[in-house]
RNA sequence: GGGCGGUUAGCUCAGCUGGUUAGAGCGCCUGCCUUACAAGCAGGAAGUCGGGGGUUCGAGUCCCUCACUGCCCA
């Protein structure tokens, strides 16, 4: 690659280059070890891209995501760590269901007249066509997972583990099928989780209706007893009414019996504590099928459940009259109904949270029905231990408080859905006995009787529960060594592997869950911290204790773990911190800024935003800011290429074997090269240092300061004078001082690589001249956190930068023209003295210094600038502003006289004395002493000003 | 109703186990096309750290309380 880049840096013409480069070449392919020890010794880094759904598109979230990984990921890679990042999609029950059935409902037909069979092979056939365009998205933002490895939850062999993990806790009594309220939506007609509902407020209303209280002979008496309720449509299948045992306004009615109106369906009353007084009239109507609530007290009272409305929300042969009616139908005829029988004692307006499916936002309807369950209990007791021992930690901490507080309050989990699209749950209903065989093997006769009239089971499986298997599933179980029962009819019966390809040998597998399980990390959102991670953490922790230790020993839980750290990100909100939402049409496509900045500016305006904990207001001003940081590193390229071409017009050249570590100055070197070097180390010990908590924004904020505060604003500026390609130029210290140059800007490439992979791959190469030492520079030595810092250079840049400062500052402020070079007099203590003059050149080259006076005293009449260290005027043409000055200088004053009397507060306070640490005391009284020279030197400048207004 | 956060410059955010005079980016003001970069350079203004109380030699940081605000669960 040549050296000669173009002037402006446009992202677009680069990155999709070296994006289909890395998946080409296969660079982050990371083949299964023959041992589990990393190059060098360390254990393997492994992550997981938790699977976006196949129906998906990139969003901010996935963004975010996928770059806080991609950042670690090639961090570690690049620090010697063996680096597997695993992508894969989600099969997605529902969502991928409902979007063919969209699809079909266009062409006018629909999976029932399709017919299962049909409509899979739809689904698949979709899947085929756009299922990868996610992945293809996270190619091109240059993901570095090893695509060798790509999975897709409903694969042959991943449903295997589906298969094995479901009858293995079905051998464990773990499994249960019951009849209970489970969250139906209507529009889906499956029964989703407890997570799968959202919830909204929602103004509704409180009917009360007035239920006539009848006498033994089962004749209304004149009294009534006034119900409240939400859902008056519900009273169809109303089998009591509950009221309070202490609620002294009731107690006559105990052992009475109502008749339900409109069904006329005699009711007992019945009494429970958990009836609350105060709401609603205190008298509850207890309705088990709609209502969880209802379903427990029913239970405890041994009541019937009466089902009044089918799969659609319509109300049911049991509904009588309004058999057939939509829900919100009936719930207004019935309203009127009353009202005409004068049965409806009132309506208030009431706010209630309703119900949602998460999916289709259709409301959700309390339904009894019969459903898979997980017994959960053991599963989550094991997955608290693991937390509580520590064998996971959580950052930011707080989330650990958020799992456990959900883990201690778990429900057994509803693991069936009545879908086409997923893995069909493995158990055969008998119609001759009528019980259940549930089997690894397709069985063709019932375990039970024998008879061969069984028929699967129509549901699937919640699609949690398959990528709630992933670390264990990925990576080979349970067809591992160990784990199946010999003997036991194996997967190999069920599906083979042969369609993996390479990945088919068993052995391999093994291997890969010797070197990669538990993996290192998972990074994901709060919002399925519930839906995915606690499961992966209960079903890891399960199924992994089987599997035995690599050098046969039983698994502890420890090694069980599915992870060992869980970072949790935050959420990705507009400008104004407004969540994003299609509704709101405030949606930030990430395709489409990366398209506008660039990759690179996106990823680091992510990084650079992304503090544990707090939420992103994503501000596409932050970009362009990372653009134009992408630019300044462009330029210094072209700054330096442009150099090494001129310099190897007279012959000389750098040697590549000084680039690709960590380089290091002489103590004969130039301050600047001295100072640069320091400010490398200190930087990359500091990136690595905050990699290592989680701080993407320290990390991103350290390179950005170095790469343009430190090396663009300063070190460039400096070494232009060293760049003498002049016949008269020592030869020696422009290579020297070159290859300090190149050295330090290759390496701080390396540091950049992880955060801005794109332009640092580009530049990288043509420093290389198109000869690289690597593939690519994500295969190159990350700098490291522990090199030698020589903290005097930094000290004694330092003073220089104040003194040029200074200076740069004294000149506009007497408006002195900036072109033109000033003499400048300065007043300081013997080493300042020597390291200003030993770097006149760079003084008078940063400020613009004409010549350099050390004086015993500042010329009267110039306006001076005082430091603890030095004073210093510029000696120019305009007298003083002698009220700017004044003023100036009286502001100085209050200021140091304002913080003398903090010192002198603290300094005469005893207990301080006394208790701070030593170096708290010498600091202060160290500051004191600067601040007293300081207002000295300030009241001495105030005095010798002229006292009138004298500017000329 | 229960739980968990947040409140620091005009905006978006840092500020680690309490420690010297609270930082960054953007924005704003002023001057510069100084041949790597105007997507730039240089200089500058700007905060009683939400209110109140407490602990401490010392509080943006710890505790209590109030206000506002967000999220999760019911």
């Amino acid at each position: 690659m040549p050296h000669d880049l173009p002037k402006a840096y446009d992202p677009t013409a680069i990155e999709d280059h070296w994006a289909a480069y890395w998946v080409r070449d296969n660079l982050f392919a990371q083949p299964t070890p023959s041992e589990t020890e990393g190059p060098d010794g360390q254990s393997p880094f492994t992550i997981l891209l938790p699977p976006p759904n196949v129906t998906g598109r990139l969003h901010m979230g996935h963004m975010l995501n996928q770059t806080e990984m991609d950042i670690l990921t090639r961090w570690r890679r690049m620090s010697g760590r063996r680096a597997l990042w695993l992508p894969g999609t989600d099969h997605a029950g529902i969502a991928t269901q409902m979007m063919v059935e969209r699809k079909l409902a266009e062409e006018g037909t629909s999976r029932q007249q399709l017919g299962r069979e049909a409509f899979i092979a739809r689904v698949w056939e979709w899947r085929r066509e756009y299922g990868g365009a996610i992945l293809d998205q996270m190619k091109r933002l240059g993901a570095s997972v090893d695509w060798n490895r790509e999975y897709f939850t409903m694969d042959e062999r991943l449903s295997v583990a589906v298969r094995e993990a479901f009858v293995k806790l079905h051998e464990q009594g773990l499994i249960y099928r019951g009849a209970y309220i489970v969250n139906w939506c209507p529009r889906c007609q499956t029964a989703i989780s407890d997570l799968e509902v959202v919830y909204d407020e929602h103004k509704g209303h409180l009917w009360e209706i007035r239920y006539p209280v009848i006498d033994d002979a089962g004749n209304d008496t004149d009294e009534f007893l006034t119900v409240a309720t939400t859902r008056p449509e519900t009273m169809l299948g109303d089998v009591a009414v509950a009221i309070h045992p202490e609620d002294e306004r009731y107690t006559h009615l105990h052992g009475k019996k109502l008749r339900l109106p409109l069904v006329n369906r005699t009711i007992p009353i019945i009494l429970d504590e958990w009836v609350s007084r105060d709401f609603g009239t205190g008298a509850v109507k207890v309705t088990p099928a709609h209502d969880p609530n209802d379903f427990a007290l029913g239970q405890r009272h041994d009541l019937p459940s009466i089902s009044v409305m089918d799969e659609t929300a319509h109300i049911n042969a049991e509904g009588g009259v309004y058999a057939g009616l939509d829900r919100y139908v009936a719930r207004k005829k019935i309203v009127q109904d009353l009202e005409e029988q004068k049965l409806l004692a009132g309506v208030k307006d009431h706010t209630n949270n309703v119900g949602h499916c998460d999916r289709c936002k259709t409301v959700v309807e309390p339904r009894l029905s019969l459903q898979w369950f997980v017994k959960i209990q053991p599963l989550a007791d094991r997955a608290i231990q693991a937390v509580k021992e520590k064998h996971i930690k959580f950052t930011p901490e707080m989330y650990e408080k958020t799992y456990l507080n959900w883990m201690e309050n778990i429900h057994d989990w509803c693991i069936s859905r009545q879908l086409w699209w997923g893995h069909r749950i493995p158990a055969w209903h008998c119609s001759a006995c009528r019980k259940i065989t549930v089997a690894r093997v397709d069985p063709t006769t019932c375990a039970h009787c024998g008879s061969a009239s069984i028929t699967q089971e129509t549901d699937v499986l919640d699609t949690w529960f398959s990528s709630g298997l992933l670390p264990v599933s990925v990576f080979g179980w349970p067809d591992l060594p160990g784990v199946l029962k010999t003997g036991a009819p194996g997967p190999s019966h069920l599906g083979t592997w042969e369609s993996a390809g390479d990945r088919a040998d068993a052995a391999l597998s093994r291997a890969d869950f010797d070197a990669f399980y538990p993996t290192s990390l998972l990074v994901t959102g709060f919002d399925i911290l519930f839906f995915w991670v606690a499961r992966m953490i209960m079903l890891g922790c399960w199924f992994a204790a089987d599997v035995p230790m690599p050098d046969g020993r039983p698994r502890a839980l420890a090694d069980s773990v599915p992870f060992r750290e869980v970072y949790i990100h935050a959420l990705v909100r507009d400008a104004n911190r407004e969540k994003m939402s299609k509704t709101k049409g405030n949606v930030i496509d990430p395709i489409e800024i990366v398209k506008q900045y660039g990759t690179d500016a996106v990823r680091f305006t992510l990084a650079s935003m992304a503090s544990p904990g707090t939420d992103i207001a994503f501000n596409v001003a932050r970009t362009e800011g990372y653009r134009a940081f992408a630019n300044k590193i462009w330029n210094a390229a072209r700054f330096i290429f442009m150099n090494v071409d001129r310099a190897a017009e007279v012959g000389i050249k750098v040697d590549s074997s000084a680039l690709g570590s960590m380089p290091s100055a002489a103590p004969d070197d130039p301050l600047e090269a001295r100072w640069i070097v320091a400010e490398l180390h200190a930087t990359a010990a500091k990136v690595n240092r905050s990699l290592e908590d989680y701080r993407y924004d320290d990390a991103a904020n350290t390179i950005y300061q170095f790469f343009w505060g430190s090396f663009c604003d300063w070190y460039l500026e400096i070494v232009k004078l060293r760049l003498d390609f002049s016949e008269t130029a020592d030869k020696s210290k422009t290579h020297a001082a070159l290859t300090t140059l190149v050295s330090v800007f290759e390496a701080a490439l390396r540091l950049l690589s992880p955060f801005m992979p794109f332009i640092t791959e580009e530049i990288w190469h043509a420093v290389y001249d198109g000869r690289p030492p690597e593939k690519s520079i994500a295969l190159m030595t990350y700098p490291p956190a522990q090199g030698v810092i020589e903290v005097r250079a930094q000290i004694e840049m330092e003073s220089l930068q104040s003194l040029i400062t200074e200076i740069r500052a004294l000149r506009k402020e007497i408006g002195c023209d900036e072109k033109t070079a000033t003499p400048v007099e300065v007043r300081g203590g013997g080493d300042f003295r020597r390291l200003s003059e030993g770097n006149r050149d760079i003084i008078a080259r940063l400020a613009r210094a004409s010549e350099l006076r050390f004086v015993e005293q500042i010329s009267a009449g110039l306006s001076m600038r005082h430091t603890p260290a030095f004073d210093v005027a510029v000696v120019y043409e305009a007298t003083i502003d002698v009220p700017a000055e004044r003023d100036r200088l009286t502001k100085d004053i209050a200021r140091y006289e304002k913080g003398l009397t903090a010192a002198a507060r603290q300094l005469g306070n005893e207990g301080f004395v006394a208790k701070a640490p030593a170096h708290i005391v010498e600091g202060l009284k160290k500051q004191e002493a600067e601040t007293r020279l300081l207002l000295e030197k300030a009241q001495a400048a105030l005095s010798a000003l002229p006292q009138t207004n004298s500017k000329g």
